[in-house]
DNA sequence: GTTGTGACTTAGGACATTCCGG
DNA sequence: CCGGAATGTCCTAAGTCACAAC
């Protein structure tokens, strides 16, 4: 077993359900179905950018493509081919014009103060000392926009001493240490609980008051432990055997472990991919001793029977245990949690994200990637890179081993990093959401978003203009633009062919990604979009655009084989360059924000109802937090049980309304009584009656809403785009506004991602 | 300009835990 | 209290984008 945390092999079971061509096809045809399910959807209507109308119209055509999701790839030799004459088109390009730039704002928002040096603390050893106690420079509210912005000379973070002695109990309470949990006990514990209520708010470091470092540094101080490494191989019982050609054989602890990573995903489909099996057999022969080398050459030869059945048993075993033993296990892991998974910045505790290393295992893209199946290497302390203050206690590697080096760069928010053996990317230890360090960008992604709104006229304005350009690369920029703003498109870098699943965004759709109809049903100028973008995820819409658009469009398709760009003169850094010289910090991702979060304010404005109950506010909101999802083109594969769980729905539904015509001829036939006989007692029948009658209505209704909901959410995933593109004072001043819970909106986790929004939005906010 | 790299955000799926009606 | 659904957490892949180096 690799990460006994019981997601030891998590990397390789990612994305498993839709792995192979036959599930992908499923999946899909549920979606579609979905879709069309959704037809009568009138919240569609409503939504500002959504085509999903169309995109129903079209489904049912669609379905001989749906091998598109992990596309048979054929095409790419033919692209290659291309790429020179795209070059050449780039350099004909050139032709003239001098476009009038903009001239560059001054600077990125919110980082435009001074800073001031701060003091660097490095004492707090003792978890509940983390709070030295400075004073506290309360200043008014912070405001994120440059625009807006005051600029006041700035000491550090600095905790109110009061302050930082609640913090004490909050911490008490909520990751006791034994000895404290004792304490705690002595004292009155009703009073306790009751203040915590109270303060829990005023408590909570409110880093959104503080000044930000100006200096491009991003902290002062930074203290950790350092990652947890996944837990070493524990070689297989000699019981269970590995067989070759029939014999059983015993592996070398190397070639064993490797083993196992396949062992354990048997019952997936993707082991079967031919991919998947050629690069995964390719890394194991090179764990393997040369004897066990020159063995083994058939994969197909080799039988994992029997340590699969193992696994499964100590997974089966897992489950079975008794619960001392699962309490014994969580302790541990808080205890794991509590010793690595926080840091100190600048001094204040926070949470780190990710302090667990990945644990070995058998790699697993998303779609159709070609590295399938290639084993991610073990990685050691020697591969680690840490990054901390120099005048904090650097985190200790394990005994018998070195770190691959420790520095001190507060140019950057990572605490660790090591370079992972796949792709040969940098992967990295960072802060919690929660955290100061992401949750001020976050804010500031926002508040560009808003800025954007202001001159989104403007820029929207110039774009059509620039339609009409002489040159092919404005135009080719201008409709691009055009798509990311008016569909949400990503911007679309462009990847290395061969190293990872072929998907696309904006800038790097190809031909083939695009169908034009002149006249498609009851509209003109339809465009047809159908390519995989991120994840793999099939971003599938037939949109009407404007004919100027659809003249473009004709224009740079001309003289193109399926598999050349779309956009051949031009790319996001092209792209993003213009951007930036129409608004300072724009950039093509902006436009997601923007229009997800205008999008949901919009939507809240229209479907919110006064004399709605909370629950149809709810569900109000969910549809408006759908309509961005739709637009953002999030979605999920529909739970396994979706049909049963909502057949068992109707069931239901059924049920009570039975019931309640059952309990209005009780409450008739209670008041036809009372008018006979006008005593008290059947005056009290009847007001039973007719409570019991209500409380069944409410129960429907309950079970109506929750119906609607669920279906209208089937394939759409709304937690994308409300953690990471709705502003949250939209949400908190929403929920203000009518008067419903945040709880009802955003979960505990959410909560702490967003204390900033939740604590700063007025009712009256506006995007 | 092109290419490569680093840092950081965004993403869906697997799994664990909690909730809720019977 | 039990089982299934709903919700929440963890995991890590896959994007974006700036910037350095050629």
């Amino acid at each position: 077993m690799t990460g006994d945390n019981g997601r030891g092999d998590s990397q390789v079971n990612c994305g498993a359900k839709g792995s192979d061509a036959h599930k992908h096809k499923d999946k899909h045809k549920d979606r579609e179905h979905r879709h069309k399910d959704h037809k009568k959807d009138k919240e569609r209507e409503k939504i500002k950018h959504s085509n999903s109308e169309q995109k129903e119209h079209s489904e049912k055509k669609h379905r001989d493509k749906e091998k598109l999701r992990h596309g048979d790839g054929s095409s790419d030799k033919h692209r290659e081919k291309h790429k020179d004459k795209d070059k050449e088109k780039r350099r004909e390009d050139r032709i003239q014009s001098s476009h009038s730039d903009k001239p560059k704002k001054e600077k990125e928002n919110g980082y435009v103060r001074e800073t001031s040096p701060a003091a660097i603390k490095s004492e707090p050893e003792d978890d509940n000392s983390f709070y030295p106690s400075p004073k506290h420079n309360k200043t008014s509210k912070r405001e994120c926009d440059d625009e807006e912005y005051e600029y006041k000379p700035k000491k550090v973070k600095v905790e109110h001493e009061k302050k930082a002695k609640k913090r004490k109990h909050e911490y008490e309470d909520d990751e006791e240490d034994e000895n404290i949990k004792h304490k705690k006990k002595t004292k009155d514990k009703k009073t306790l609980e009751g203040k915590k209520a109270k303060k829990e708010e005023e408590e909570k470091w409110k880093w959104w008051e503080e000044e930000r470092y100006t200096d491009g540094s991003k902290w002062r101080f930074l203290e950790h432990k350092g990652p947890v490494f996944a837990p070493p191989y524990e070689p297989m019982p000699d019981k269970v055997k590995f067989y070759y050609n029939g014999k059983p054989m015993k592996l070398s602890a190397p070639a064993e472990e490797v083993a196992t990573f396949f062992a354990k995903m048997l019952d997936h489909e993707y082991t079967t991919k031919d991919i998947f099996r050629k690069n995964f057999f390719k890394d194991w022969r090179k764990e393997m001793t040369s004897e066990e080398k020159s063995k083994i050459t058939d994969l197909n030869k080799c039988d994992f029977g029997e340590m699969n059945e193992y696994f499964k048993a100590q997974s089966e075993a897992r489950k079975q245990m008794s619960k001392e033993e699962k309490q014994k296990i969580k302790e541990e892991n808080e205890r794991l949690l509590q010793e690595y998974g926080f840091c100190i910045m600048d001094n204040h505790k926070e949470r780190i994200g990710n302090f667990r290393i990945e644990p070995p295992g058998l790699f697993r893209g998303r779609g159709d990637h070609p590295k399938m199946g290639m084993l991610k290497r073990r990685i050691r302390p020697e591969d680690i890179i840490i990054n901390c203050s120099k005048d904090s206690k650097h985190p200790k590697p394990p005994p018998g081993t070195k770190w691959k080096e420790v520095r001190h760069d507060n140019k950057v928010t990572w605490l660790a990093s090591w370079t992972e053996n796949i792709q040969g990317s940098i992967k990295y230890i960072m802060l919690n959401p929660s955290s100061r360090i992401k949750g001020e960008k976050d804010w500031q992604k926002y508040e560009t978003a808003r800025r954007l709104k202001k001159c989104v006229d403007r820029i929207r304005a110039q774009y059509r203009e620039d339609w009409k350009s002489k040159e092919m690369r404005i135009r080719q920029r201008a409709v691009a633009l055009y798509f990311i703003d008016k569909l949400a498109l990503r911007a679309g870098n462009e990847k290395e062919e061969g190293e990872t699943a072929d998907t696309v965004g904006c800038c790097s759709l190809r031909v083939e990604h695009i169908k034009l109809y002149p006249k498609l049903d009851e509209q003109e100028y339809v465009v047809e979009f159908d390519f995989l973008g991120k994840d793999s995820i099939r971003y599938y819409n037939k949109i009407p655009v404007e004919k100027r658009v659809f003249k473009n469009l004709q224009l740079f398709l001309e003289n193109k084989q399926p598999e050349d760009d779309l956009f051949d003169r031009l790319n996001t850094s092209i792209l993003n360059k213009h951007l930036q010289e129409l608004m300072d910090g724009l950039t093509a991702k902006v436009f997601r924000t923007y229009n997800a979060s205008i999008t949901l304010q919009q939507q809240l404005k229209e479907l919110s109802c006064s004399d709605d109950n909370i629950p149809a506010k709810i569900l109000s909101y969910n549809r408006a937090n759908r309509a961005v999802a739709i637009l953002c083109n999030h979605q999920r594969a529909p739970p396994k049980t979706f049909e049963k769980s909502m057949q068992n729905l109707q069931t239901k539904i059924d049920e009570k309304q039975n019931q309640l015509s059952a309990a209005r001829k009780q409450l008739k036939a209670a008041k036809a009584d009372h008018k006979a006989s006008h005593d008290e007692k059947s005056k009290k029948a009847v007001e039973v009656k007719r409570k019991a009658v209500q409380r069944i209505e409410e129960q429907l209704m309950k079970l109506q809403v929750q119906a609607t909901d669920r279906e209208e959410n089937k394939q759409i995933a709304l937690g994308t785009s409300k953690l990471n593109y709705l502003d949250p004072r939209i949400s908190v001043a929403w929920c203000k506004k009518w008067g419903v819970p945040i709880e009802k909106i955003y979960n505990k986790t959410q909560r702490e991602k967003f204390a900033w929004a939740i604590d700063m939005a007025e009712k009256d906010y506006e995007f």
